[in-house]
DNA sequence: TATTGTTATACTCTATAACTATA
DNA sequence: TATAGTTATAGAGTATAACAATA
């Protein structure tokens, strides 16, 4: 590994990954909190721009069922999804977002300006390669 | 904004960078969970490797100091972390790593594998021009 | 009087286990 | 019997306010 004066490159990059991944954390909870919400509850919000059962929320946010019921509760009291009851299978809820809730989930995609604020700061070009090397460096999985 | 098949370039971008910071953020909490630790009280112990006190802690963290009193607390309860008495101001505690409690930063340590391993999917050149472009992303801030 | 840290309180997230109602 | 979702419970994070000890 190359080294400079005090540090590999593979240091100085862990560095800006941690200060970008900070950064990017950070405001994406800031514009949760300009709406009096919680990560959790964005990513429930987010989701549910296409609607979906407690199950499958549960399963693409990895996280218990019963945990998804007590985000939605909150979410339901204060009148931003509802729940609706499958009539074919009849366990089942289906989970909208209410005409409100849409307003909410467009108002914090606005409010979280990171992911964009980065794209304009880079030319096209740039912007090309930093996707192509962010997936690269990911790697599948 | 140079248009593809579906997406404009800085939505694809965009995309990637979620994916990216996901991938770099469960593979954290993944870690902290391997040392039956949390996130936040990750931040902590690996902030102790220089002793500090309470007050800095809060500041680093940008958390109430209350929140602070509660972490410590249980990692001191655990044997991680000794708070001293500072001779110089006797309302300041400063805290300190056990010897179990830096074993277990540098067990996280070895655990939180996300950004190595990205590092060693690039070259050294691809590892140079991420971190130029992840900085310039990032902005000033 | 200001600062450092703690305690008390309240709300939220999270996981587990036990439960209801469907299938 | 298995599945979708809820309820009960407990530990942890977070913020605010009130407080003690010290400066």
């Amino acid at each position: 590994m190359v080294k400079t004066a005090e540090h590999t490159v593979g240091e100085r990059a862990e560095q800006a990954m941690y200060s970008f991944v900070d950064a990017y954390d950070r405001d994406y909870g800031a514009a949760a909190t300009a709406f009096d919400l919680t990560v959790p509850q964005v990513c429930v919000l987010v989701r549910l721009r296409q609607p979906r059962t407690m199950g499958s929320l549960a399963v693409e946010l990895e996280c218990d069922a019963s945990n998804i019921t007590q985000i939605v509760n909150r979410l339901e009291a204060r009148g931003l999804v509802s729940r609706e009851e499958d009539p074919i299978d009849r366990r089942s809820r289906l989970l909208r977002l209410t005409r409100e809730g849409l307003r909410i989930v467009r108002g914090f995609e606005r409010a979280f300006t990171f992911a964009r604020d980065a794209v304009g700061r880079l030319s096209p070009r740039e912007t090309e390669e930093l996707a192509r090397l962010l997936r690269k460096a990911r790697g599948p999985g």
